[in-house]
DNA sequence: AATGAATGAGGGTTCATTCAT
DNA sequence: AATGAATGAACCCTCATTCAT
């Protein structure tokens, strides 16, 4: 069974992939994979629902697009942050850095555990989220080896890291009323300045 | 004729409703909430399909008490280790938190991803897990506050309990291959008693 | 994916099953395989689309029941026709075999080409026709070998099958207004009856 | 607006349109009619799947006109071996036309029960087929007639072309390991000589 | 209280056919 | 004449839920 996936060269079909993968995206991050079909895709993105297979092989084609997106588009562009370090001091670094991360959880609402969460029966969605954090993980530690001499740089960055996506989620969903998120933002600021800073 | 769902009184019928739950668990835990059918938690329970609805309105029902179990066994038996907080001081209590949390995770393994995803499509699940950190907060808060005079203890302690998620959750999965994870588990608890130690 | 296929026991169950299969002998025989679909044979067995995958893995399983069914309970019964060789005369047999031969394709008509067609799409289909065809030579030749030693006797069993299949398909359909099938009846005789009585 | 089917009279035109149905004829040998979409036949064909339907109204158009080739081209020209029935004799004729048809056969494989499956569910291709063996039927009958004064020659020339079709078949796919089919090549021949020789 | 057969709406996917270019 | 993107009805199959026993 021959399988034809368009490969989009064309302007018009390009368009129509990424009206596909917009409303993928869209719909996965309101009510998540699993309760969305197919046809609430095409609906959205304003096509046919056979379309969706010119495009895509299956449903999870569609996902681990989306999964890309989300991960090139969103997550791996904060890595460009950390470019400054160099000339600048880090406190302004993990402040920029915050606050993209916070931007980018806002934005991006669900996504992210909608996505996630499927992890657990999907391998090749571990896969790429366990090889974006080594990836991020990698290219700070790689920024800051020049400048900051600690131990365990490698465990310092990774925890950061956690720590940055879960006060940055924790900002996202603001369910806490007894929060005051701009306290928190500084008390996050200290954790890793005094990460890298002292030794 | 309206569905009698059972409340179980007799020894029998609490046993039959407990079985239910383990599979349903279990099942949630191996391949999550959308990749599990009725049929096989029947099946895994060892009972008949039909009778599933003799105990529970539907499938969901059945997760949500998946849910208060997982939150009222798992999740809230590690407040009790911040009884000895009085008394004892406070490095010693992070370490049991952290072990337990770290132990908690491991042998819960993705249920609370599994559950935590549905956050964004049932607001009851979503309610039940904001309640949870507020309570646990709240707890923490209560307990250190006679002890520990810092600012901002409500963010504190909240940021404490985020670091702490985060941490068991990247224990548990251990996907890093670079990472030492006694070396992290230090970091963590100098960070956690940073928090509170100083002012 | 724990597909549960019933094996039925109970009186209800075989029932069921049967009238499934009935019901997809009846349509695979009108219009061919390809043509019916599976709501069809439900509506026809008058039972749930749902329920026909409660006792077929899917649509190919019925045609595989359907395709063993026409092979037992039709094609073989004729071979116990054979078992009065021993002490009748040839002649007697040939005539028997060929009226049950005629008769099983007037009341099964089309069955026989609706599965052999499958035949160059589904290996299993193939092998159970091939076995079918070396079973009845097999037989018919170990009868034959006691009583009638000529050459060939397996090319003779053989060919003589073939001549009876197509033979009888030819009466079955009928479509050929200038042919005399008692005329046609009594030459195939011959020509069997040549393949064995002479040397 | 109605759709106008092509008259290719332009050289190109005909090639394209020949291109579709080898394409078609092999695909529907290979896999069967129902097997084979129109996608895949302009692929194999090197076309547009639009521009089928500039030649053929639709799929089973396409089909018609693969029957048409395969009863025109392969099947009819069998024919002409009995051309030399008047000045030869018939044994030399025989062995032609076995030859002839299983040569037929095996270069063309699945086509036949391919297209003759369809014979129950479309009544031009049951017509088609039926017009063909009539016309092999008179037209040997006539060949025959001026020499061999027999009783009953429709009958026998019928048998003998479901004879030989039937032992073509056996040869083409050959799935009988005890068969020696240069001996059953002899015993067809004997049986078709009888049927015309004696009386 | 329990069984498991039965229901039928809904999901993912295919494909003959049409249409804009 | 030709392309290939687009359509949408129809197909196979699943599964939450109900029902007869």
């Amino acid at each position: 069974m021959p399988e034809i996936i368009r490969k989009p060269v064309q302007k018009r079909s390009i368009e129509t992939k990424k009206k596909i993968v917009d409303a993928a995206y869209a719909l996965f991050s309101e009510v998540g994979y699993f309760n969305t079909n197919t046809a609430e895709i095409a609906k959205r993105a304003g096509v046919s629902t056979g379309i969706v297979y010119g495009y895509f092989k299956d449903k999870r084609d569609i996902m681990i697009e989306v999964l890309d997106i989300y991960i090139n588009s969103v997550y791996r562009p904060i890595l460009v942050l950390f470019d400054d370090i160099d000339g600048g001091n880090l406190d302004d670094v993990i402040t920029r850095v915050l606050d993209a991360a916070i931007k980018a959880h806002q934005d991006n609402a669900n996504i992210h555990e909608a996505l996630h969460s499927l992890t657990h029966s999907d391998s090749e969605v571990a896969r790429k989220f366990v090889e974006l954090e080594n990836d991020i993980t990698m290219v700070v530690v790689d920024k800051l080896s020049g400048k900051y001499r600690v131990d365990n740089l490698g465990e310092r960055v990774h925890l950061a890291m956690n720590i940055v996506q879960s006060f940055a989620h924790e900002c996202a969903f603001d369910h806490h009323s007894y929060i005051d998120y701009d306290v928190m933002f500084g008390l996050v600021k200290n954790i890793i300045n005094d990460l890298f800073d002292k030794n």
